[in-house]
DNA sequence: TCAAAACCTAAGCATACGCTTAGGCACATA
DNA sequence: TATGTGCCTAAGCGTATGCTTAGGTTTTGA
Protein backbone atom coordinates (compact mmCIF):
# COMPACT_ATOMS: atom_id res chain seq x y z
CA UNK A 1 0.00 0.00 0.00
CA UNK A 2 2.66 2.75 1.26
CA UNK A 3 5.04 3.74 3.26
CA UNK A 4 5.62 2.74 6.53
CA UNK A 5 6.45 4.87 9.56
CA UNK A 6 10.41 4.96 10.02
CA UNK A 7 10.04 5.30 13.89
CA UNK A 8 8.38 3.69 16.98
CA UNK A 9 5.83 5.47 18.52
CA UNK A 10 6.65 4.21 21.92
CA UNK A 11 10.07 4.56 21.71
CA UNK A 12 10.01 8.45 20.54
CA UNK A 13 7.40 8.58 23.49
CA UNK A 14 10.12 7.50 25.75
CA UNK A 15 12.51 10.64 25.06
CA UNK A 16 9.58 13.00 25.14
CA UNK A 17 8.72 11.71 28.52
CA UNK A 18 12.35 12.34 29.36
CA UNK A 19 12.92 15.48 28.30
CA UNK A 20 9.17 16.58 30.27
CA UNK A 21 10.22 14.71 33.11
CA UNK A 22 13.68 17.07 33.34
CA UNK A 23 12.45 20.55 32.01
CA UNK A 24 8.37 20.50 32.71
CA UNK A 25 5.23 21.35 30.61
CA UNK A 26 5.98 24.77 29.13
CA UNK A 27 9.54 24.62 29.61
CA UNK A 28 9.36 21.81 26.96
CA UNK A 29 9.22 23.31 23.18
CA UNK A 30 8.07 21.94 20.13
CA UNK A 31 12.02 22.52 18.49
CA UNK A 32 12.97 20.84 21.85
CA UNK A 33 10.70 17.51 21.12
CA UNK A 34 11.49 17.42 17.59
CA UNK A 35 15.28 17.21 18.32
CA UNK A 36 14.95 15.12 21.52
CA UNK A 37 12.44 12.59 19.32
CA UNK A 38 14.76 12.35 16.36
CA UNK A 39 12.03 13.53 14.41
CA UNK A 40 9.78 16.14 12.51
CA UNK A 41 7.29 17.99 13.97
CA UNK A 42 4.76 16.52 10.78
CA UNK A 43 5.60 13.42 12.08
CA UNK A 44 4.63 14.75 15.82
CA UNK A 45 1.70 16.38 15.05
CA UNK A 46 0.74 13.46 12.79
CA UNK A 47 1.28 10.66 15.31
CA UNK A 48 -0.07 12.66 18.80
CA UNK A 49 -2.05 15.44 17.34
CA UNK A 50 -0.82 18.36 19.86
CA UNK A 51 2.04 19.31 22.38
CA UNK A 52 -0.27 18.59 25.01
CA UNK A 53 -1.21 14.85 22.99
CA UNK A 54 2.38 14.02 23.64
CA UNK A 55 2.30 14.89 27.04
CA UNK A 56 -0.85 12.76 27.87
CA UNK A 57 1.18 9.63 26.56
CA UNK A 58 4.07 10.78 28.03
CA UNK A 59 2.34 10.58 31.47
CA UNK A 60 1.21 7.11 30.29
CA UNK A 61 4.60 6.01 29.21
CA UNK A 62 6.07 7.09 32.75
CA UNK A 63 2.90 5.07 34.44
CA UNK A 64 4.52 2.13 32.66
CA UNK A 65 8.10 3.30 33.49
CA UNK A 66 7.62 3.14 37.38
CA UNK A 67 5.10 0.65 36.91
CA UNK A 68 8.28 -1.96 38.04
CA UNK A 69 8.37 -0.61 41.81
CA UNK A 70 4.60 0.23 41.70
CA UNK A 71 4.10 -3.35 41.07
CA UNK A 72 6.73 -4.26 43.85
CA UNK A 73 4.63 -2.35 46.50
CA UNK A 74 2.06 -3.92 45.18
CA UNK A 75 3.17 -7.33 45.94
CA UNK A 76 4.77 -6.77 49.13
CA UNK A 77 3.35 -8.81 52.20
CA UNK A 78 4.94 -6.78 54.44
CA UNK A 79 3.61 -4.25 55.68
CA UNK A 80 5.10 -0.33 56.22
CA UNK A 81 8.47 -2.12 55.52
CA UNK A 82 7.51 -2.99 51.91
CA UNK A 83 6.39 0.89 51.89
CA UNK A 84 9.85 1.77 53.28
CA UNK A 85 11.42 -0.11 50.66
CA UNK A 86 9.24 2.10 48.20
CA UNK A 87 10.52 4.85 49.04
CA UNK A 88 13.95 3.50 48.70
CA UNK A 89 12.89 2.56 45.37
CA UNK A 90 11.27 5.87 44.52
CA UNK A 91 14.69 7.78 45.25
CA UNK A 92 16.66 5.65 43.08
CA UNK A 93 14.09 5.88 40.48
CA UNK A 94 14.44 9.35 39.76
CA UNK A 95 17.97 9.72 40.28
CA UNK A 96 19.76 10.90 37.14
CA UNK A 97 23.30 12.22 36.99
CA UNK A 98 23.72 13.70 40.32
CA UNK A 99 20.50 15.58 40.95
CA UNK A 100 17.20 14.30 40.66
CA UNK A 101 14.41 14.96 38.03
CA UNK A 102 11.90 14.39 41.14
CA UNK A 103 8.82 12.75 40.05
CA UNK A 104 6.92 13.90 36.90
CA UNK A 105 3.71 13.77 38.27
CA UNK A 106 4.66 15.80 41.24
CA UNK A 107 6.71 18.56 38.96
CA UNK A 108 3.68 18.75 36.89
CA UNK A 109 1.64 19.35 39.52
CA UNK A 110 3.60 22.19 41.04
CA UNK A 111 3.96 23.54 37.89
CA UNK A 112 0.51 23.59 36.59
CA UNK A 113 -1.73 23.52 39.29
CA UNK A 114 -4.92 24.19 39.29
CA UNK A 115 -4.69 26.11 35.98
CA UNK A 116 -3.99 22.64 34.35
CA UNK A 117 -5.81 21.13 31.75
CA UNK A 118 -8.70 18.84 32.97
CA UNK A 119 -7.59 15.82 31.28
CA UNK A 120 -3.97 16.42 32.35
CA UNK A 121 -5.14 16.70 36.20
CA UNK A 122 -7.71 14.01 35.87
CA UNK A 123 -4.29 11.70 34.79
CA UNK A 124 -2.35 13.09 37.41
CA UNK A 125 -5.27 12.55 39.85
CA UNK A 126 -5.65 8.84 38.83
CA UNK A 127 -1.91 8.06 39.65
CA UNK A 128 -1.75 10.19 43.06
CA UNK A 129 -4.87 8.13 43.76
CA UNK A 130 -3.52 4.70 42.79
CA UNK A 131 -0.34 5.11 45.36
CA UNK A 132 -1.87 6.20 47.91
CA UNK A 133 -4.76 3.24 47.45
CA UNK A 134 -1.43 0.58 47.05
CA UNK A 135 -0.09 2.72 51.04
CA UNK A 136 -3.84 1.98 52.39
CA UNK A 137 -3.18 -1.87 50.89
CA UNK A 138 0.33 -2.69 53.02
CA UNK A 139 -0.86 -0.11 55.73
CA UNK A 140 -3.85 -2.48 56.38
CA UNK A 141 -1.62 -5.63 56.57
CA UNK A 142 -1.08 -4.26 60.36
CA UNK A 143 -4.30 -5.67 62.12
CA UNK A 144 -3.47 -3.44 65.01
CA UNK A 145 -4.32 -0.59 62.70
CA UNK A 146 -8.02 0.61 62.54
CA UNK A 147 -9.51 2.45 59.62
CA UNK A 148 -8.72 6.11 61.16
CA UNK A 149 -5.14 5.53 61.36
CA UNK A 150 -4.65 4.21 58.03
CA UNK A 151 -6.07 6.54 56.51
CA UNK A 152 -4.42 9.41 58.46
CA UNK A 153 -0.79 7.75 57.43
CA UNK A 154 -1.47 7.07 54.14
CA UNK A 155 -1.77 11.05 53.66
CA UNK A 156 1.26 11.74 55.63
CA UNK A 157 2.59 8.79 53.34
CA UNK A 158 1.85 10.85 50.36
CA UNK A 159 2.92 14.06 51.57
CA UNK A 160 6.16 12.46 52.48
CA UNK A 161 6.55 11.26 49.00
CA UNK A 162 5.47 14.34 47.70
CA UNK A 163 8.54 15.98 49.64
CA UNK A 164 10.77 13.81 48.88
CA UNK A 165 10.43 14.12 45.00
CA UNK A 166 10.74 17.93 45.57
CA UNK A 167 13.95 17.35 48.18
CA UNK A 168 16.03 15.39 45.82
CA UNK A 169 16.55 18.24 43.52
CA UNK A 170 17.93 20.23 45.97
CA UNK A 171 19.44 17.79 49.44
CA UNK A 172 22.10 15.27 49.18
CA UNK A 173 21.61 11.48 50.16
CA UNK A 174 22.14 11.62 53.24
CA UNK A 175 19.28 14.00 54.27
CA UNK A 176 17.07 12.35 51.78
CA UNK A 177 18.05 8.99 53.85
CA UNK A 178 17.76 10.78 57.57
CA UNK A 179 14.29 12.00 56.09
CA UNK A 180 13.11 8.47 55.13
CA UNK A 181 14.55 6.77 58.09
CA UNK A 182 12.51 9.28 59.93
CA UNK A 183 9.04 9.13 58.50
CA UNK A 184 9.12 5.19 59.25
CA UNK A 185 10.49 5.14 63.18
CA UNK A 186 6.60 5.86 64.11
CA UNK A 187 4.29 4.10 61.59
CA UNK B 1 15.95 68.16 39.24
CA UNK B 2 13.25 66.35 38.12
CA UNK B 3 10.44 64.56 37.83
CA UNK B 4 9.70 62.15 40.87
CA UNK B 5 8.48 57.75 39.50
CA UNK B 6 4.89 57.90 39.98
CA UNK B 7 4.94 54.06 41.81
CA UNK B 8 6.40 52.98 44.45
CA UNK B 9 8.92 50.22 43.82
CA UNK B 10 8.01 48.24 46.87
CA UNK B 11 4.02 48.53 45.95
CA UNK B 12 4.48 46.91 42.35
CA UNK B 13 7.28 44.49 43.75
CA UNK B 14 4.28 42.75 45.27
CA UNK B 15 2.52 42.27 42.95
CA UNK B 16 4.97 40.95 40.84
CA UNK B 17 5.82 38.48 43.41
CA UNK B 18 2.21 37.73 43.75
CA UNK B 19 1.97 36.55 40.26
CA UNK B 20 4.99 34.68 39.64
CA UNK B 21 4.09 32.87 42.59
CA UNK B 22 0.84 31.61 41.35
CA UNK B 23 2.44 31.12 37.79
CA UNK B 24 5.81 30.50 38.57
CA UNK B 25 9.02 32.35 36.55
CA UNK B 26 8.50 30.89 33.02
CA UNK B 27 4.53 31.17 32.56
CA UNK B 28 4.85 35.31 33.86
CA UNK B 29 5.76 36.90 30.82
CA UNK B 30 6.33 40.74 30.85
CA UNK B 31 3.02 41.58 29.14
CA UNK B 32 1.22 39.78 32.68
CA UNK B 33 3.54 42.13 34.88
CA UNK B 34 2.77 44.98 33.02
CA UNK B 35 -0.41 44.32 33.63
CA UNK B 36 -0.78 43.44 37.48
CA UNK B 37 1.99 46.02 38.71
CA UNK B 38 0.04 48.19 36.36
CA UNK B 39 3.65 50.17 35.18
CA UNK B 40 4.42 50.23 31.69
CA UNK B 41 7.55 48.05 30.35
CA UNK B 42 9.94 50.68 30.71
CA UNK B 43 9.51 51.61 33.90
CA UNK B 44 9.78 47.50 34.77
CA UNK B 45 13.20 47.79 33.03
CA UNK B 46 14.59 50.75 34.83
CA UNK B 47 13.74 49.87 38.27
CA UNK B 48 14.66 46.18 37.70
CA UNK B 49 16.71 46.11 34.65
CA UNK B 50 15.45 42.24 33.54
CA UNK B 51 12.44 39.98 34.08
CA UNK B 52 15.14 38.09 36.13
CA UNK B 53 16.00 41.32 38.29
CA UNK B 54 12.14 41.60 38.70
CA UNK B 55 12.22 37.89 40.16
CA UNK B 56 15.25 38.31 42.66
CA UNK B 57 13.68 40.78 44.17
CA UNK B 58 10.01 39.27 44.19
CA UNK B 59 11.88 36.65 46.17
CA UNK B 60 13.57 38.83 48.45
CA UNK B 61 9.47 40.33 48.65
CA UNK B 62 8.95 36.78 49.60
CA UNK B 63 11.48 36.43 52.40
CA UNK B 64 9.66 39.81 54.07
CA UNK B 65 6.18 38.34 54.06
CA UNK B 66 6.83 35.56 54.79
CA UNK B 67 8.96 36.73 58.14
CA UNK B 68 5.82 37.08 60.25
CA UNK B 69 5.71 33.38 60.88
CA UNK B 70 9.75 33.30 60.62
CA UNK B 71 9.84 35.27 63.35
CA UNK B 72 7.21 33.63 65.15
CA UNK B 73 9.19 30.20 65.06
CA UNK B 74 12.17 32.36 65.79
CA UNK B 75 10.96 33.86 68.82
CA UNK B 76 9.37 30.47 70.30
CA UNK B 77 10.97 28.51 73.51
CA UNK B 78 8.35 25.68 73.01
CA UNK B 79 10.33 23.38 71.27
CA UNK B 80 8.86 21.24 68.88
CA UNK B 81 5.58 22.53 69.56
CA UNK B 82 6.68 25.74 68.02
CA UNK B 83 7.80 23.67 64.95
CA UNK B 84 4.25 22.53 64.42
CA UNK B 85 2.92 26.10 64.95
CA UNK B 86 4.99 27.09 62.33
CA UNK B 87 3.53 24.00 59.69
CA UNK B 88 0.18 25.17 60.83
CA UNK B 89 1.06 29.27 60.03
CA UNK B 90 2.69 28.33 56.85
CA UNK B 91 -0.20 26.34 55.67
CA UNK B 92 -2.53 29.72 56.49
CA UNK B 93 0.32 31.73 54.77
CA UNK B 94 0.03 28.92 51.56
CA UNK B 95 -4.02 29.51 51.00
CA UNK B 96 -5.35 31.70 48.61
CA UNK B 97 -8.99 31.10 47.66
CA UNK B 98 -9.42 27.52 47.92
CA UNK B 99 -6.93 26.22 46.48
CA UNK B 100 -2.90 26.83 47.48
CA UNK B 101 -0.35 28.54 45.44
CA UNK B 102 2.49 26.82 47.91
CA UNK B 103 5.45 28.29 48.93
CA UNK B 104 7.10 30.64 46.13
CA UNK B 105 10.67 29.24 47.30
CA UNK B 106 9.54 25.61 46.42
CA UNK B 107 8.21 26.27 43.60
CA UNK B 108 10.40 27.61 41.72
CA UNK B 109 13.35 24.74 42.77
CA UNK B 110 10.78 22.78 41.55
CA UNK B 111 10.34 24.65 38.49
CA UNK B 112 14.10 25.87 37.33
CA UNK B 113 15.50 22.87 39.30
CA UNK B 114 19.26 22.65 38.90
CA UNK B 115 19.09 24.92 35.27
CA UNK B 116 18.04 27.98 37.52
CA UNK B 117 20.28 30.86 36.91
CA UNK B 118 22.76 30.52 39.93
CA UNK B 119 21.87 33.89 41.36
CA UNK B 120 18.43 32.77 41.59
CA UNK B 121 19.45 29.53 42.82
CA UNK B 122 21.77 30.42 45.94
CA UNK B 123 18.99 33.06 46.83
CA UNK B 124 16.06 30.01 47.18
CA UNK B 125 19.30 28.31 48.87
CA UNK B 126 19.71 30.56 51.42
CA UNK B 127 15.94 30.63 52.25
CA UNK B 128 16.02 27.15 52.43
CA UNK B 129 19.18 27.04 55.14
CA UNK B 130 17.79 29.68 57.24
CA UNK B 131 14.81 27.63 57.73
CA UNK B 132 16.18 24.17 58.21
CA UNK B 133 18.64 26.68 60.74
CA UNK B 134 15.58 27.85 62.75
CA UNK B 135 13.66 24.23 63.20
CA UNK B 136 17.43 22.91 64.38
CA UNK B 137 16.99 25.83 66.86
CA UNK B 138 13.89 24.92 68.52
CA UNK B 139 15.13 21.07 68.28
CA UNK B 140 17.57 22.47 70.32
CA UNK B 141 15.24 23.40 73.08
CA UNK B 142 14.55 19.59 74.10
CA UNK B 143 17.52 18.75 76.04
CA UNK B 144 16.74 14.64 75.44
CA UNK B 145 17.98 15.12 71.89
CA UNK B 146 21.46 14.56 70.71
CA UNK B 147 23.35 16.32 68.15
CA UNK B 148 22.87 13.43 65.55
CA UNK B 149 18.99 13.48 66.10
CA UNK B 150 18.80 17.24 65.88
CA UNK B 151 19.73 16.58 62.36
CA UNK B 152 18.19 13.97 60.95
CA UNK B 153 14.83 15.24 62.44
CA UNK B 154 15.81 19.17 60.95
CA UNK B 155 16.25 17.31 57.62
CA UNK B 156 13.08 15.23 58.21
CA UNK B 157 10.81 18.44 58.59
CA UNK B 158 12.86 19.98 55.86
CA UNK B 159 11.09 16.86 53.90
CA UNK B 160 7.87 17.63 55.61
CA UNK B 161 7.76 21.15 54.94
CA UNK B 162 8.17 20.94 51.73
CA UNK B 163 5.67 17.79 50.97
CA UNK B 164 2.62 19.62 52.76
CA UNK B 165 4.28 22.83 50.16
CA UNK B 166 3.30 21.01 46.72
CA UNK B 167 0.76 18.28 48.55
CA UNK B 168 -1.09 21.73 49.25
CA UNK B 169 -1.90 22.43 46.64
CA UNK B 170 -4.18 18.61 45.78
CA UNK B 171 -5.62 18.14 48.96
CA UNK B 172 -8.13 18.79 51.12
CA UNK B 173 -7.59 20.46 54.93
CA UNK B 174 -8.46 17.54 56.16
CA UNK B 175 -5.05 15.27 54.42
CA UNK B 176 -2.82 17.95 55.47
CA UNK B 177 -4.36 18.48 59.10
CA UNK B 178 -3.23 14.42 59.02
CA UNK B 179 -0.17 15.16 57.95
CA UNK B 180 1.10 17.72 59.85
CA UNK B 181 -0.50 15.54 63.16
CA UNK B 182 2.05 12.70 61.92
CA UNK B 183 4.81 14.37 61.31
CA UNK B 184 4.44 15.47 64.65
CA UNK B 185 3.64 12.02 66.00
CA UNK B 186 7.42 10.93 64.75
CA UNK B 187 9.61 13.55 66.15
C1' DT C 1 9.82 81.46 33.76
C1' DC C 2 12.50 78.16 31.68
C1' DA C 3 15.82 74.65 30.69
C1' DA C 4 17.13 70.17 31.99
C1' DA C 5 16.46 65.86 34.17
C1' DA C 6 13.80 61.87 34.51
C1' DC C 7 9.61 60.24 33.74
C1' DC C 8 5.89 57.61 30.72
C1' DT C 9 3.75 56.14 26.23
C1' DA C 10 3.73 53.25 22.56
C1' DA C 11 5.80 51.45 18.61
C1' DG C 12 8.98 48.07 17.20
C1' DC C 13 13.13 44.89 17.40
C1' DA C 14 14.66 39.90 16.80
C1' DT C 15 13.53 35.58 18.21
C1' DA C 16 10.76 31.64 19.74
C1' DC C 17 6.43 29.58 20.29
C1' DG C 18 2.58 25.94 18.73
C1' DC C 19 0.95 24.44 14.62
C1' DT C 20 0.04 23.87 9.35
C1' DT C 21 0.97 22.79 4.65
C1' DA C 22 2.82 22.28 -0.11
C1' DG C 23 5.55 19.14 -2.51
C1' DG C 24 8.85 15.74 -3.10
C1' DC C 25 10.15 11.00 -1.85
C1' DA C 26 9.94 6.04 -0.50
C1' DC C 27 7.77 1.82 -0.38
C1' DA C 28 4.06 -2.03 -0.36
C1' DT C 29 1.05 -3.75 -3.68
C1' DA C 30 -0.17 -5.28 -8.41
C1' DT D 1 8.33 -2.25 -12.96
C1' DA D 2 4.44 0.95 -12.59
C1' DT D 3 1.23 2.99 -9.33
C1' DG D 4 -0.63 5.42 -5.71
C1' DT D 5 -0.70 5.77 -0.72
C1' DG D 6 1.17 8.03 2.97
C1' DC D 7 5.52 9.47 5.16
C1' DC D 8 9.14 13.15 5.53
C1' DT D 9 11.32 17.69 4.56
C1' DA D 10 11.29 22.36 5.22
C1' DA D 11 9.19 26.65 4.66
C1' DG D 12 6.00 29.56 6.78
C1' DC D 13 1.61 30.94 9.38
C1' DG D 14 0.09 34.13 13.25
C1' DT D 15 1.11 35.17 17.79
C1' DA D 16 3.86 35.88 22.03
C1' DT D 17 8.13 36.43 24.14
C1' DG D 18 12.04 39.49 26.47
C1' DC D 19 13.85 43.75 25.66
C1' DT D 20 14.85 48.55 23.42
C1' DT D 21 14.11 53.14 21.90
C1' DA D 22 12.36 57.48 19.90
C1' DG D 23 9.67 61.17 21.35
C1' DG D 24 6.56 63.61 24.10
C1' DT D 25 5.33 65.01 29.09
C1' DT D 26 5.89 66.31 33.74
C1' DT D 27 8.40 68.12 37.49
C1' DT D 28 12.19 70.18 39.57
C1' DG D 29 15.66 73.91 40.93
C1' DA D 30 17.69 78.12 39.41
Amino acid sequence: MARKKQYIEQEVLEKAMHLFWRNGYENTSIRMLEKEMGINQFSIYASFGSKQGVFLQSIKAYNKKIQGITDKLEKSQNGVEGIKQYFKDFLEFAKEDDLSKGCMVTNTVNELGKDADPLVMSELKKFADNIKSLFVNNLKQDRNKNAETIERQANFLMNSILGLSVASKMFNDKQLEDSIETVFLNI
